[in-house]
DNA sequence: AGGGCTTCCCGA
DNA sequence: CGGGAAGCCCTC
């Protein structure tokens, strides 16, 4: 018997099987996707078993696989297929494709033998008449007879609350042992309480998906916020279960969703497995057992959760659908929605893409009939949607209120004194601060990259966001030498101690990169909010999805158009999403919500239609000016990236690919470039950029694919290709 | 990826 | 001519 084994080098020159025999002692054990170790020129290294046959085809002498890793886990048939899949979608090789699939507890390379969680027990090592012989003739040892009346009554003890002296006793004398048993990090009891009555057109919208529930089908769920799409999911969860299938969730950022993520614990309890990328390895693995033990029917979690081996999916929920999350920034950048689309095709199971702001993209297929469109535009009880208030900034700040306006302050004060909770937004541009002096006007570059350097406030470093390179920050200028290094741009530190001053007996939670980073430390400030230890709120981006306080009736946004000035084609889709979705987070309960958005430009389409909650006028009105621009989803783009160590080298060959490509092209495609890419530079590698926009394919895929087959061999040149980049 | 083998370049 | 660096090729 002879086996296919791909190898576990993620280069392209090697991403193919090679043929190894089967030693006979293997022949029964060895299955289609498990690993293997094989001898591999001088070295010896790790494989995934592909195909196995009786007969070789080939001349060559073949060597002999050496053993067999896991035998307990392995890729299924379904992640296989799937694997090759992403494979053509993404143009990644098939060895980077597995290993995305995988936690890394259980890539290919993995070393670390195991990641299960032993627990120490005790437990009785004699027959009961012994023990109680021993006990009626050891009158001195009090503490060991009372841990063996225990063990006779449980049997079983956990070893870390039992006496550490009386046990070694007893273990000598071969009348206790220890044992070691595995156990799963993360366990959650279910809360059977907490479900609600759906309303009339909640229910409309579950039946409508359940109708199709044996069909590969999409849905687009519209629901405005506050509408009741959590509810829904449960109820759709619940249904499947019942039908003896399984269901996979996706969110876009786990802590931005700590609130959906613990009413489904509640409500499934064990039942669901967990998986984001702030577990621990080991958490990982656990629950990544639980669903390859088939222990649990729900899964939720990020965009790799779309890659667990569930089986018997019945049912596929994206909430967020349009969240920029879901697409991978790095190789494979497979996007979670390509991903569920093709599972559901294999399970033809629903697929539901939920939102409040759908993206163009999903949108436009729901008017076009490819997607079924479920709107949802009331929401629950007697709640509304909030009051939305623009102010213009550029009065405001020549009375010197550079953080909040006159007419924010005083919207804070009175909800404040009606005992109310306000949530602030500070809409940021990048992660960090740049550093400007403020007499030459100076900025830190990284000497790698092409990019300005920022400051992490923490630890009073420089940073490069590329490559990592740091240094210790300075007031003094290296340029000029004047003392006037300046950190400018408004951190939610700033606008902390500006509301401490105006808001002196009030509590104030500051979340965001800086104060969350700790593990848990989302989740506590999350309680404490409910349970109403803070009154005001300031946070980033994290604060603006998923949030349920319903004493929260004031939210100030006090930079609305920083994100608008993005260069980037999705930036007004963004923001509009954006600030809709944090003015959701006002008045969720029985109490009126207001929500006054900060900016200098208040004639903007965008905030207009932020303002009148139209969704639908935002929508026609972005698609216009993509459908001029040629952008999605109007016209596909594909993003080429030629990079080199040295700067001729990558300007030529990028000239070189645009002359490939405009051989092979067809009439309606759009071929911009090579332009230097941004940024320009990153670790000392000079960066070309070719963007191609399209409508019908026309044999572009094969012409990538050949491209990139090109340089397979090309050492100093190197290419990257973003099929649908979610940014150019 | 990583190692062995070939080729290239240059010195005193 | 010799040695070290650089390029090339192969791995079942």
């Amino acid at each position: 018997m002879f086996a296919d084994v791909l190898v576990q080098f993620k280069v392209k020159s090697l991403d193919h099987t090679f043929t190894y025999h089967i030693p006979s002692h293997l022949e029964d054990s060895l299955e289609l996707g498990m690993k293997v170790r094989v001898p591999f020129g001088n070295q010896v290294i790790n494989g995934f078993v592909l195909r196995i046959y009786r007969e070789k085809k080939m001349e060559v002498e073949v060597k002999d696989i050496l053993e067999v890793i896991t035998k307990e886990l392995k890729l299924n048939e379904e992640l296989l297929a799937l694997g090759k899949y992403i494979k053509e979608l993404t143009l990644c090789t098939l060895i980077s494709a597995y290993q995305t699939m995988l936690p890394s507890s259980l890539k290919i390379n993995n070393k670390k033998e195991s990641y299960e969680q032993k627990i120490s027990y005790i437990s009785l090592n004699k027959e009961l008449e012994e023990i109680d012989a021993f006990i009626e003739q050891n009158k001195r040892g009090k503490k060991q007879n009372e841990l063996l009346e225990e063990l006779k009554r449980g049997r079983l003890l956990k070893k870390e609350i039992v006496n550490k002296s009386s046990l070694q006793k007893l273990i000598e004398l071969g009348l206790v042992r220890e044992e070691k048993e595995s156990q799963y990090r993360i366990w959650q009891e279910r809360d059977e309480t907490l479900k609600k009555e759906l309303t009339e057109a909640q229910e409309k919208i579950k039946n409508a998906i359940m109708e199709k529930k044996e069909e590969e089908s999409t849905f687009l769920l519209h629901g405005i916020t506050g509408s009741g799409k959590t509810e829904i999911y449960m109820q759709l969860c619940e249904e499947t279960i019942q039908n003896g299938k399984n269901v996979i969730l996706l969110v876009p950022e786990i802590s931005l969703t700590t609130q959906i993520v613990r009413r489904f614990y509640k409500r499934f309890g064990n039942d669901v497995a967990i998986f984001h990328s702030s577990l621990s390895e080991g958490e990982k693995y656990d629950e990544y057992q639980k669903i390859y033990r088939e222990e649990v029917h729900i899964v939720v979690g990020t965009r790799s959760a779309i890659f667990t081996p569930l089986k018997n999916i019945g049912l596929i929920v994206i909430d967020e659908e349009h969240s920029s999350n879901y697409k991978q920034e790095n190789n494979p950048r497979y996007h979670a929605i390509d991903i569920a689309k093709w599972r559901s095709h294999y399970h033809k199971c629903p697929l539901v893409l939920g939102s409040a702001t759908p993206s163009l993209e999903s949108m436009a297929r729901a008017l076009k009939g490819v997607y079924t469109y479920l709107p949802l535009n009331k929401r629950i009880g007697k709640s509304e949607l909030p009051m939305i208030q623009i102010v213009d900034m550029a009065p405001e700040f020549k009375k010197r209120n550079l953080v909040l306006s006159d007419e924010l302050q005083m919207e804070i004060m009175q909800t404040l004194e009606r005992g109310e909770q306000v949530m602030l937004l500070l809409n940021r541009r990048g992660f960090s601060t740049i550093v400007t002096c403020q007499s030459c006007g100076y900025t830190y570059k990284c000497p790698y990259c092409d990019i300005t350097l920022t400051l992490h406030n923490t630890s009073n470093h420089l940073r490069c966001h590329y490559c990592g390179y740091t240094k210790i920050n300075s007031d003094t200028c290296p340029e000029c030498g004047e003392k006037a290094i300046r950190d400018f741009g408004l951190g939610t530190q700033k606008v902390e101690s500006t509301l401490k001053e105006l808001y002196p007996s009030y509590r104030i939670v500051r979340m965001d990169a800086d104060t969350t980073s700790r593990k848990g430390s989302h989740e506590k400030m999350i309680s404490a909010i409910e349970k109403g230890e803070y009154d005001i709120i300031i946070g980033t981006q994290m604060i603006s999805k998923g949030l349920d306080f319903p004493k929260v009736t004031l939210v100030g946004v006090v930079n609305a158009d920083e994100s608008l000035n993005i260069p980037d084609f999705r930036s007004g889709e963004n923001t509009f999403s954006l600030l809709s979705q944090v003015s959701g987070r006002a008045g969720r309960g029985e109490l009126k919500g207001r929500v006054i958005l900060q900016t200098f430009n208040p004639d903007n389409k965008t905030l207009q239609y932020v303002l009148r909650h139209d969704y639908m006028g935002n929508y026609q009105y972005e698609m216009e000016l993509r459908k001029k621009l040629k952008y999605p989803p109007y016209y596909f783009l594909v993003s080429i990236k030629i990079m080199s160590k040295e700067y001729e080298r990558a300007s030529k060959e990028a000239t070189k690919v645009v002359q490939f490509l405009k051989k092979g092209l067809k009439g309606n495609m759009i071929l911009l470039g090579p332009t230097t890419a941004s940024p320009f530079r990153i670790n000392s590698i000079y960066r070309f950029q070719i963007i191609i926009k399209y409508r019908v394919d026309e044999g572009l895929k094969q012409n990538l694919a050949s491209l990139d087959e090109q340089y397979i061999n090309v050492r100093d040149v190197h290419l990257e290709i973003d099929i649908h980049p979610s940014r150019i």
